[in-house]
DNA sequence: CTTGACTCCGTACCTAGATACGGAGTGTAT
DNA sequence: ATACACTCCGTATCTAGGTACGGAGTCAAG
């Protein structure tokens, strides 16, 4: 078991030590230098890439930043604002907290139908048709 | 202008008639039939093929299940179901209804964690680092 | 009888976010 | 020195729900 390269006091990473310590898959990590979301090291003439701790930091934004319910293309702009504005970052939000709330009120909507159907259902007597069958017939 | 067929007092339609009374393209009648949600009706020997109004029935029932969270594939079942168990389609949507509220909670998580680095931002003084960035940060 | 609109059919493409595969190169342990 | 694990790289595949395209056939109006 080789240990992890150090270099000028920084502890490095090969892909799968890299995946391992965000808690994804190496695959993952590829996908997202596809995506330019994290940056590619240059390869040695000699061996493997060697991934730094930066990367690791970043790797841990983008999935902090997926919890948190951004997509990959906005977690990509955030990068961006991030080094400048954080009026720019702040407005990034306000319109995914607008988004959110629009889904809050449709999931809320469902769940009332759902929940009304289901009721239905369970005062429906033996052999008459299913109420939410019925409801979905035009 | 062609009238709509009629057969045995049945208004009958073609593809692009029947698509656009259920508000939806060619294609998406097209795609419900490869994915068997309906049924495709033969192709006469001379001529289109004719959709009957239980056609219609279907892509509105399909349509209305969509608008109530159900997935294509929930929809299917609930097609076969359709005809024999209320209580299994009553199963379902509690089933749905389960996914729903997961869904409610992590949306409203969501939207507290972004309202509190909102706020932060409101209250950052300039010059300052973004504070939604600084929570991204490990 | 020609023109333009429509159908038919297979196939390819799209978003989002990965995940898998295959073959060649590289590294390390025994 | 050889077996096995790992990397590298391009490309393909997946889910979900469609959308687009191209060429041939068909239909109706003028």
């Amino acid at each position: 078991m080789k240990i992890d390269s150090d270099y000028a006091g920084q502890l490095m990473y090969t892909i799968s030590k890299l995946a391992k310590e965000a808690n994804v898959g190496v695959e993952t990590i590829r996908f997202y230098e596809r995506k330019a979301l994290l940056e590619q090291p240059i390869k040695p003439l000699q061996g493997y890439r060697q991934y730094t701790q930066q990367a690791l930091t970043r790797v841990l934004f983008i999935k902090r930043a997926q919890y948190l319910g951004f997509t990959l293309a906005e977690i990509s702009s955030l990068l961006v604002l991030s080094t400048s504005s954080c009026d720019d970052v702040q407005s990034l939000a306000e319109h995914k907290l607008d988004i959110i709330e629009d889904k809050l009120k449709d999931l809320s909507r469902l769940k009332g139908s759902l929940e009304s159907l289901v009721s239905d259902c369970k005062n429906n007597p033996k052999n008459k048709i299913c109420p939410i069958i019925q409801s979905l017939q035009p």
